[in-house]
DNA sequence: GACTGTGAAGCCATTCACAGCT
DNA sequence: AGCTGTGAATGGCTTCACAGTC
């Protein structure tokens, strides 16, 4: 791979232009500049193409990218032309939310199983799906080749379910505890705080008051 | 206020820094070394000393901080002195489990409305709220003094219910819909992008491969 | 004329390293 | 001796500006 340095931030907006690609696509839009992705989704034109040129050349001078085309590249980029499989541990409101959230589906993020440790929950359907207890967490995981482990568990039980999936093989987590996790260097994680996200919130209100 | 610009990270790591102080307080903990907050949330003591440093001196050189003082400072700093009271439009799987989830309230985040166009929601009840209309928005806004609007509508529906926020007094809107939203100056937008967020453990997964 | 691709410049955040207190 | 607070150095991302291409 071209495992040059690349910057979150440019990673974070491939996936919204792909997105906003996609949308044009079913507008039937043929062609398109950075100019115009720009406006779309809220950057700089030469931001776009920086982000894009990390990665080569997909434009034509003068002309500009043809869409269906980026996207395609940009979908391969991301690892996004295949699927992956998503287990998530904790059955509460939230585990329950995304376990049935289209959005993933819908860009290739399939959630295999869903665990927690309640007896309450364990046997009760989602969808498809039906919780089952953590001790299946290992066998669940090899049976399913599982990529993605989705943490949203109560913060004092998060390293702990952690670990395990780790343990289990699981190479990414995605983790929506507030807690700081550890893993090691070859596991991807990624924390969605929603408390620090409304805590920001909360700072810009007062500062601009 | 101290308005100088304040970097987007360092406000993100307050609100981690407080939750950790929460904690040690917990622990019966008295003072606390940037050393050791660094190590409890994963950044250099450096960065810990250099965002406090943007707010003013609160720490004893040769000792550490109190532990209890800081926390004080910080969620004062956070505007988390007081509640600030919250709007959720979008009665989906994800918008009822934010309106139930307790981590909202527990650090002065509180819903008090939940509001729908779907007939077939509008009515249901989700602890102590009742699913209502649209058309109340503005109404609600007002009577109950809302600060923040949070958006868990389909991405073809997010900017108009967005508009309608704002019409209504909304400052601060928290976006979890995979649409760019367009907002006035003295709005303050953050966004949640769940499958942005997917999509760069993907990117990262395929890069170590 | 329009738009891409890119070196250079500018800007911003993080890390370093040490003076200053306790 | 231990730890904070901070100017200076570093590193990294974004914007500028223009040569290159259609």
């Amino acid at each position: 791979m071209k495992a040059f340095k690349i910057p979150e931030a440019t990673v974070q907006r491939l996936s919204i232009y792909s997105r906003y690609l996609h949308q044009l696509m079913g507008e039937g839009e043929d062609t398109v500049s950075s100019g115009q992705i720009a406006r779309g989704v809220g950057v700089s034109s030469a931001q776009v193409r920086k982000d894009l040129a990390y990665f080569g050349e997909f434009g034509t001078r003068g002309v500009g990218y043809k869409v269906d085309e980026l996207y395609g590249y940009l979908m391969e980029i991301l690892g996004l032309d295949h699927e992956w499989n998503v287990i998530i541990i904790g059955a509460g409101k939230l585990g329950s939310a995304l376990a049935l959230y289209q959005g993933f589906r819908e860009r290739g993020f399939v959630v295999k199983a869903i665990l927690d440790v309640a007896e309450n929950k364990i046997g009760s359907t989602l969808g498809q799906l039906r919780v089952e207890p953590l001790d299946v967490l290992e066998k669940r995981v090899k049976e399913y080749d599982i990529h993605v482990g989705v943490v949203t568990v109560p913060a004092q039980e998060a390293q702990k379910v952690t670990d395990q999936m780790i343990q289990a093989g699981v190479k990414a987590i995605l983790n929506f505890s507030p807690r700081v996790l550890k893993v090691p260097h070859d596991v991807v994680l990624r924390n969605v705080d929603l408390s620090v996200n409304l805590e920001v919130l909360s700072f810009n209100m007062v500062q601009y008051k």
